[in-house]
Formats: structure tokens, sequence, C-alpha cells
DNA sequence: CGAGCCCTTGAATTGACTCAATGGCCGTGG
DNA sequence: CCACGGCCATTGAGTCAATTCAAGGGCTCG
């Protein structure tokens, strides 16, 4: 039940900050940015509580960016059990769907500390759409973008195992976040498993195998990849157990 | 290597039909489709040809359109085996998402017929849906559509065993294609096996156990439900076999 | 009639899961 | 300062769902 506080004329600046995080392509329209930023309403959620539920159609839902705070996306499967799918933190956008479809957003989102989103609703946002094509693109970039996203990972979990999909993940995530040749990862091991669709246990394993292997150096939350193109290889391949090499 | 034919400035009929049935939405705005209609340009491809490759970035790609014939969407796996995710048939949209993103698409295109496609460029259409809220609308409900159903499948395909799966999508394909109480497959139960992630056997021996169980009455790619509301539950909570019941 | 394809069935295998126990890290409170 | 509990991560043993491999049934078409 999360509290609303009705638009207000002058927009706050933590939101164009996320805004602007959310769409850097937005970079130079700042003119856009403050014109959405003037649209809609904030939403505050303590730790603990629901953003969206998934199935569950809110009538008239808009577009939510999360400005402050982590929410985790997942939903409960049958035992009740939070099986989380990512993790967003601030400037980034929790739902660029549900305002266009009657499709029920297929995910939940959990605050993981007290939150504050920002609800953009979605006519207005057509409109200006409709007079900045700047904003029209930006929009069906993210959209498509989280589509082919899904289809991807979606495609990876039917055809590839675990090993594969674990490096591919690796690499992919030194490519965005990596710092020098050192990854840390951001979150608990817990939640990446359930990301990558496999239990902690299982994460773990193959984590020390590709350690024993040499494909990466672990200390803890640091990651380290002495040898990309081999671990590249592997994310093709299926992961012929070679234990002794 | 599909021939292009350059757009005409009378649509053909049967691109018009295609463009009805892939957005039902637009049924009152003939005008907006005969606009769309005389945009872009035709391909022709023979069977086996590839529309799209994944990963491949085509410049300037546009909407695809599937005019007539039959596609697989889908892509090789790492031994080369051709992975179907889904088939499509005249009047659907192959491809809604590589206009709008430089992300690579991630699935190809196989033509299982000769085929008629078409493709839209994406900046005219940008434009008309400037001029035309309700072809906005439309678009970015399939936009969404397609994001929501590939994170669906892509949870279920996480979290829910194969027996749970197929019940759901039985009962899913029976509220679309049923006729009476009657579902007939129209596809091969082999590219069945593959969009919903599991070999052929599996599928035919779940298949089976459903039979047994009095779940469905099955003859060649004729099925019958004699008990919606326990496959139905069987799709909310994992399968445990009580083969004697 | 035989060839080819799709589907089915069985037996053996395996990748990932569950369950249970242990090890490390941290904050709290005696 | 150390003892304790709590939480996350790791490890091992046993299990199970789904796969692979191999063989056969049924249908269609030349």
């Amino acid at each position: 039940m999360p509290s609303a506080k009705s638009g207000s004329a002058r927009p706050s600046p933590a939101l164009l900050l996320a805004l602007q995080q959310a769409w850097p392509e937005l970079a130079g329209h700042d003119e856009i940015l403050i014109r959405l930023a003037s649209l809609g309403c904030g939403h505050r959620a303590r730790q603990g509580a629901r953003l969206l539920s998934n199935g569950v159609r809110n009538q008239a839902g808009g577009l939510w960016l999360l400005v402050r705070g982590k929410l985790s996306l997942g939903r409960q499967d049958n035992k009740g059990v939070w099986r989380q799918s990512r993790a967003l933190h601030g400037g980034q956008w929790v739902d660029l769907v549900t305002a266009w479809t009657q499709a029920p957003f297929p995910e939940s989102a959990l605050a993981l500390s007290p939150v504050v989103a920002h609800e953009f609703p979605a006519l207005p946002v057509l409109d200006l759409c409709r007079q900045h094509p700047a904003l029209l693109a930006t929009l069906l970039d993210s959209l498509s973008r989280s589509a082919c996203d899904a289809l991807e990972s979606r495609q990876a979990l039917a055809t590839q195992d675990f090993p594969s999909r674990l490096a591919e993940w690796l690499l992919h995530e030194f490519m965005l976040k990596g710092q020098g040749d050192c990854l840390t990862l951001s979150q608990f091991k817990r939640d990446l498993a359930a990301q990558l669709g496999v239990t902690p246990e299982t994460l773990s394993r193959t984590l020390r195998q590709f350690h024993e292997q040499g494909l990466i150096v672990m200390k803890h939350s640091q990651l380290r990849f002495p040898d990309p193109a081999r671990l590249a290889a592997l994310s093709q391949r299926p992961h012929e157990l070679r234990s002794g090499l």
C-alpha cells in the first residue's frame, strides 16, 4: 500500500536525476525530461511492500520509474517462496509495459529497502511522445530492448546448460560493470542464482569448477578473469567436464 | 537471400489482409492501414531460406510482417541443430523489435514453405504513428505484449516443472484455438516440444501420463479435455505422480 | 513392397535439486 | 575480549526429472 503524493509544478531534482539515468539517450533534451517529470505522481513504500502484483491489473497503470531504493523483481512460486528474476536500483525502469497493454505484467516488485518510485500516466506520456520524436524513439528502444532481453534469456534457459549460461552472464556483466580486470558482484549469490534459474548450491559448485579449471579467480565476491577467451568458448559450447587440466 | 520488390502505389490486397489480421485493433481505421501498406517493400524467400539471422545486425532493419507462408522462429544450438521457439503463419508479425533498437534480435526465422514477407521501414512508420495515435497505441500494445509473453515464458521455464507447463500450454491453446471441446494440434509434436523446451520423448511420455490419469483424451493430434479443472490445478501445483487414480 | 519420416517406448545416464551438515563473517551482549 | 546467534556460502550424499541412445510401430508415398 504505497502512499501517493500529487504531482507538483516544480519537479524534484531526485526525479529528474533518476530519469536522466534511466534514459541517458535523452541527455541533450532537458526540456523533454522536465516536462516528463512534471507528469504523474510519486509513491513511497516501506521495505517489504509490494509495488506491482503479477496478474493483478492495476487499472490505468502507468510507467513506473524507481527513483530511490532497491527493488526485487520476481514472483512467488507455488510454495509461496519469493523467486527473484532481477534486482533494480534507483534510476531504472520498473515497468514500461503494463501501461500499453491489457496483458497482465508477469512479475511483481518487492521493496528490498524503503523505496521512492514515480508513476507516469500513459496518456500524457503518449501525447508528449507525439510532440517529441526523440522521446518516442527512446521509449520504443527501451521496450524493444526489454523484449529482446527476455527472449534471449528464455532461449538460453531452454537450450544451454548452466555452465554455459553462467559463463555468458559473467562475461556480459564484466563488460558492463567490470573495473580493470576485476568484477565485483553487487548482490548475494543466492539472488544471482535465482536470476540465472538455479539453486545457490549449483551456482557455488559451478563457480568452484570454473575456479579449478583456471577460468576465474574468486575471492568472496571479487572475480578476476585470467582467460576470457576460454570462458567465451565455454559459453558457446556445452561444458565437457575436464577436471584434470 | 530473399528477393525484394519495390513498394507500389497501390498496395496489394494480400498485404492489406495480412495487416488486418496482425493488427485487428485497427479494424475501423482503414486509412491508416492503407497508408501503412504503401510503405516499404515485399520480400520473397524460398523454402529453407533465412529471413533474419540472430546476432547479425541488418542495418536499417524495419518491421517484418509475414504475408503468406510458414516461418519457424528459433535459432541453431551449438551443434547446429535448429531449435524452434515458435511457428508463425501469414498475418503475424515476425519482428517488431529490431527496428527500434541496436540490440541484436535474439532469434532467426527459417522459411518452412515459400514465403512472402513485407518490411516496413522504421522512420516512415514512426511518422505515421505521430499522426495517428491509434497506430501508436497498437504498436506499443504489440511490443508490450511480446515483452510480457517472453518474460512469462522465461519465468515458467525457470520455476515450473514440465507437466505444469504443458498443462498450462494446453489450456491456453484450447482457449485460443479449441473447437467445441476439441483441440487440434497445428504443428508436429517435435516442434511443440521444442517450443516448450523439452525433447519429443519427454512430451510424448508426459502426454501419455495425462492420458493415463484421465486428464486428456488423445487421438493422434486431436485432443479432448474431459476434466479442465484438474488440468488447471496441475498447472499451478507441481506434478505429484499419482499414476493409480 | 520398401523407404522415409514422425512418434512412441524402454533402458541407462546425467544435470540439477533437495536435504543436511559445516565453515566463515559479522554484530551484539555478557 | 571472547562467546554466541544469525545469516550467507559451501560441501557432500542421495534423489529425481529430463535427457540421450537405441529400437520399434505406424503412416504415407513412390
